[in-house]
DNA sequence: TTGTAAGCGTTATCAA
DNA sequence: TTGATAACGCTTACAA
């Protein structure tokens, strides 16, 4: 396999020249990177990693660290801080756990391994160790929808958004409302239920029923909102603490012949695509994603180069007003 | 930063030694190994992915390159990839084009550059370079759910699936049947189209009509399905080549006032989640996806082992009924 | 504008 | 079971 040398002996120059044309960097007259360049597609030269990682001690690389991929919300979070990092002139090395501490530990080695100039970790759980190892390996951290100690946080405020559930279901006159939502361990998912609850005890009102299941899956939130349901509490709305959540709340009220929004209504939050899929489609509190995953990489940036960080605000979450919603 | 030469020394003992312990390959006694595992911790060394990757050659890391990561079909995709590599040994370099040509080149380069031990590449678009490029590097090179010159493909019978479709709406009684779909220039949608219109050729019939769109997007699909129904066509079922277009074709029947499945059936392509949150339910042909990813990690397994390729059948594709499609 | 030369931190071979 | 040592291919002062 071409190396640079053999480049420099064919086109007739110096290693250092043909390093400065591969890299862009340095003067090069344009003569000789005619010259250079022409024997590098002759060659078909490809430049080692390895060996500039080595050199230069860094990568120009960026871990995303994730727990999963299939879930569309990190798979636009993904999307998004890829992005970013491009048009910034980093390269993604994007990792997804899996929710398996083994599979985090070697990505987290990974990518120590590989010199990332940084990492953005998103909402990992609880018991992981992978964000304590980086912080102590000094890598610059930001953390996505959760908080880490030691890094830098780009979160939506998740206890308003509960607040603007509550207020919106109160302005439309419900009083009556029930709480269901996954996962229950999930930091965010509990911010948004004490916002919920804190906006109706400033009405006078408490859940009329609390439901959290353990798994984020649709088939587990219908069975969830059912029990709920199945406990003869009579409510004439339902927050669904997240857009999913509020989609099982919807179909175990379906199967049990309640009609939505006439008999009872329904609010969820995140505002992912799914949430226009149903009829009527689903009432929402849009989280802004894209603008959480673009501040993430901004905020990655300047810990990268040292600058100061943004104290920029998010986005402030807004209801996304659509068919579950009535007023009573 | 500490290196192998430094924990040596503090070990008392040779680089070698070292390497065999960080590596576990060799013999090393137990209380050498003990004592380097020690000094590893102590200093919190790390090893150095670039030197590694210079003196191997290779890097037992797969590259897996999709068109986005928002969508959910390559979200479960890579999900599934990578759960496959990491249980084989293999880290997944995973790199999204986000459909830009520029992404993709960089993204080739930087896995040439890594030396990645070969490619699992899904669905990039025609006029991409992205695949010749890899295998005129040589880089063992697997194709998900297209064909590329040169490379191993796995993927679903895409044809059957649409002939399937046809079949169970024939099987149902309709005879006028619509088709919309996205992206037009996706093979496997074209491949579906011909499926459908061949099965409904040999029982006399063609679609009462056929409109592709070119951008799959839930909003876009629904706006192709009511142009085609602006049309004033009367047709008594819809097939959507994939999900999103069969709920974009419910929500544009909604939009008039026509009922699912009373006046009108509809059945997707895919079963994705979305199958499932809408109201009634989703009749879809299921394509084994997980099956596919798993196929997929396999066949490149042999490729990079020179085992031979298995010829493996793919599981069936199958009709999932549910709530929207009824006897005419 | 181009060239020289000194490593960078490993792995693997061979010898002990 | 362990150790010495020679690459691996590149970047980057510094010199010319």
């Amino acid at each position: 396999m071409a190396g640079i040398r053999e480049i420099a002996e064919r086109a007739g120059t110096s290693i250092a020249t043909v390093s400065r044309v591969v890299n862009g960097s340095g003067y090069v007259s344009p003569a000789m990177r005619a010259k250079i360049e022409t024997v590098i597609a002759e060659l078909q030269f490809r430049p080692n990693a390895g060996a500039a990682l080595m050199r230069r001690g860094k990568s120009r690389m960026v871990g995303v660290l994730l727990p999963a991929l299939d879930v569309k919300f990190f798979g636009i979070l993904a999307h998004v801080i890829e992005q970013g990092l491009f048009a910034r002139g980093y390269h993604a090395f994007i990792c997804c756990s899996s929710e398996s501490p083994e599979h985090e530990a070697e990505y987290v080695a990974a990518m120590l391994a590989q010199r990332v100039d940084g990492v953005i970790i998103a909402s990992v759980s609880a018991e992981s160790t992978a964000a304590a190892r980086l912080v102590a390996a000094g890598v610059p951290l930001v953390a996505v929808d959760r908080e880490i100690a030691g890094a830098v946080s780009v979160r939506a405020d998740h206890y308003a958004g509960g607040r603007l559930m509550a207020d919106y279901l109160l302005g439309l006159g419900h009083r009556r409302i029930a709480v269901v939502g996954a996962p229950q361990h999930a930091m965010p998912v509990q911010q948004r239920l004490a916002g919920v609850s804190d906006r109706l005890a400033e009405a006078g009102l408490e859940p009329v029923a609390v439901r959290l299941g353990p798994r984020h899956q649709f088939e587990a939130c219908i069975e969830v909102a059912a029990a709920l349901l199945d406990t003869g509490v009579v409510a004439d709305a339902m927050v669904g603490l997240t857009d999913i959540a509020a989609l099982g709340a919807i179909h175990a009220l379906h199967a049990k012949g309640i009609r939505v929004p006439e008999d009872v209504s329904v609010i969820g939050f995140d505002d992912m695509p799914m949430a226009r899929y149903v009829l009527p489609q689903l009432t929402t509190v849009a989280q802004p994603i894209r603008e959480i995953g673009a501040l993430a990489v901004e905020q990655m940036i300047r810990l990268m180069t040292g600058a100061a960080l943004s104290h920029e605000e998010l986005p402030a979450l807004s209801v996304v007003v659509r068919g579950t919603t009535a007023r009573r």
